[in-house]
DNA sequence: TGTACATCAGTGAACGCGCGTTCACTGATGTAC
DNA sequence: TGTACATCAGTGAACGCGCGTTCACTGATGTAC
């Protein structure tokens, strides 16, 4: 074609499915995928996306991880932007990006948070990966800001079988915190996701809150308060 | 039939099909809800199924409040079995009882606080009311729980903005408890749903925890400690 | 530089399946007099 | 109690649409000698 290598000409193929892929996940959700109307889009016969994607479910594995490393190379950047010696405004910064990637496209939100698509499980190894980055950050920085002020927290109601969970925990993202500063961390995480979502998902009534992100910045300063000095 | 008047029929096709549809759902998810295969199911041809509902999105409409109504009816029933005395333990049962009622159909759970159904909106008049139940048992919950302990929490981060909406909101449940404590209710309410949303959407990796009721349990301790007296 | 061959992209037809919804219809159940 | 009529449930066919995936094929692009 029009001065385009083999090569060059598969690259845009390729990234172009994506895009549409993207498009279609923002219009009619991750059920509603369909290599048809990719194709149908792109001006090329149904059958001819099958040069490039094995299936339907390989394109959603695709763009699950793609929106995974996204969101996980956004907040990375959000946290390097701050000094490592402030690792509250770290986390602040890294929550304050998960969040705008969730409202600047809440269809990517919903494949990685939402309710899982029926009929399709994502594949581990691709998956798990790029899929534990984000969390692995927010771990991380949650040790360092305690690390920073003395342990005030006691770790009440964490059971036995908590302690050896948290171990694992501990093992698997290479963290050195305490059990108190774990449940911390798996708080946050949970106010963020669920702040997210109710807000993204349309669960505030239209109008409830003027201002979702203050709302947002003063839920993630509450589940930081145990371990603000 | 055998035996039976024509509105006795009535009511028990209608209830099969609001069966019927709740296992769909399980299995297919609000995406795939098809009334066909419901007719199919019932032994009944496709168009009979419109003596009794009249569209696909109707039907879910239907199975969207009987599910806000059911878990509500939970909630309210865990919370009135604890003492008026001790809205902490109020506020523990009622969140107990959240989580087991998601974890017991995740489907529904999906429908209520997972991504929206694309291509279908609630209608606002059938939907606001059975929806907002829940939030509003644990906001006048919360508000006992801050009117038995002075109030220690002071109100940082909350902004012009949030105390105007945080006012529609304790005139539209009637609620008396000052902005500190409202933002310890969405707090709470943020992480109810984000940890339910992490576990019955298998965002915890299969083993991660082995108890994840425990778990549960301490996040939301966390969340309540600052109206914890 | 030119030719012979291999690779690849895209075509078009087909298989077999799903869906929501409408409509004229038969036959059974209920109601009014 | 019996008859005439109205209501309702369920049928079957049809309209028009969607989907994933396979397969034999043409024609263009690249590669090896």
């Amino acid at each position: 074609m029009t001065g385009g290598t083999r090569a060059a000409n598969r690259a845009a193929m390729e990234s172009e499915i994506l895009r549409l892929g993207r498009e279609h996940l923002r219009t009619h959700g991750a059920a509603g995928l369909s290599l048809r109307a990719i194709a149908r889009e792109m001006g090329v016969v149904s059958s001819a996306v099958y040069r490039y994607v094995p299936s339907r479910d390989d394109l959603l594995t695709l763009l699950l991880v793609e929106a995974y490393s996204d969101l996980a190379d956004t907040v990375d950047a959000a946290v390097a932007a701050v000094g490592k010696g402030r690792p509250l405004d770290r986390l602040r910064a890294a929550t304050r990006a998960l969040r705008r990637w969730a409202v600047d496209d809440p269809s990517r939100w919903a494949l990685l948070y939402g309710s899982p698509v029926p009929g399709y499980t994502a594949p581990a190894d691709k998956t798990v990966g790029p899929g534990t980055r984000v969390v692995g950050t927010l771990i991380a920085e949650v040790a360092r800001a305690h690390a920073a002020v003395s342990p005030p927290t006691p770790a009440e109601g964490i059971t036995p079988s908590m302690q050896t969970d948290f171990d694992s925990i501990r093992t698997e993202f290479g963290a050195d915190l305490p059990d108190s500063a774990m449940l911390v961390a798996t708080s946050l995480w949970a106010t963020t996701v669920g702040a997210i979502s109710l807000e993204v998902f349309g669960q505030y009534g239209a109008d409830t809150f003027d201002d979702p992100a203050a709302l947002f910045a003063a839920q993630v300063d509450l589940a930081l308060s145990p371990i603000d000095g």
